[in-house]
DNA sequence: GCATGATAAATGAC
DNA sequence: GTCATTTATCATGC
């Protein structure tokens, strides 16, 4: 009982919001360019987290659950999120 | 191999979710998440309050209380010092950033 | 009503 | 032992 009420405000899922477009947008555009391995290195996930304006757990959290999404979600809608790829492709051609 | 193993429809798992030809051997099945129930979590909270780390003989008792293997309190002890550590970085990095603000 | 972010069990690398 | 993960579950946003 006592842990319940402790929880009730440590727990971060209690005050979770959903993160800016931007954000989003920036994730997304490097899991879909490193489908092949999409695990950041440290580095990388600083700098996606200066980037995105969250903290590096945060996106240690977005790319976890992003790719168990994405692995139960492959053969369905999930292939036109591919989008990105063309986006990359579209903006690195000329 | 491929971090999409697994998946449905991937070249790496056969057809139906048949066994790749490439592993034949022993097909270890992940064992699935079940949530601990209030007295568990709240006994074993109460053991970690007292001390971090668990001696074999501790362990053995908890598991045999609370219907546990050993193996489980052993890996609920680790798991609690990371979010122990995680929750310290969290607080410690919210008050350097008060700290920042307040010299403004 | 699901999408989404965070947490709780469980595994494996080192 | 730590620690980055995988996975299911939780709590919230909308």
């Amino acid at each position: 009982a006592v842990m319940i009420l402790r929880s009730r405000f440590l727990d971060a899922r209690r005050k979770r919001r959903n993160f800016s477009k931007q954000a989003t947008e920036i994730l997304n555009e490097y899991f879909y360019s490193h489908l092949s391995n999409p695990y950041p290195s440290e580095e990388a996930k600083e700098e996606l987290a200066r980037k995105s304006n969250i903290t590096v757990a945060q996106v240690s959290n977005w790319f976890g659950n992003k790719r168990i999404r994405y692995k139960k979600n492959i053969g369905k809608a999930q292939e036109e999120a591919n989008l990105y790829a063309a986006k990359k492709a579209a903006g690195a051609s000329p | 191999v491929n971090w999409l193993y697994g998946a449905k429809g991937n070249p790496l798992v056969g057809a139906l979710g048949t066994i790749p030809q490439e592993w034949t051997g022993t097909m270890t099945v992940r064992k699935k998440r079940k949530p601990y129930s209030k007295f568990q979590t709240l006994e074993l909270e109460k053991e970690f309050l007292y001390n971090a780390y668990v001696s074999k003989q501790k362990r053995w008792e908890l598991a045999r209380n609370l219907n546990l293997t050993e193996r489980q309190v052993k890996i609920w002890f680790q798991n609690r010092r990371m979010k122990n550590k995680k929750n310290s970085q969290r607080q410690a990095a919210q008050e350097a950033a008060a700290a920042a603000a307040a010299a403004n």
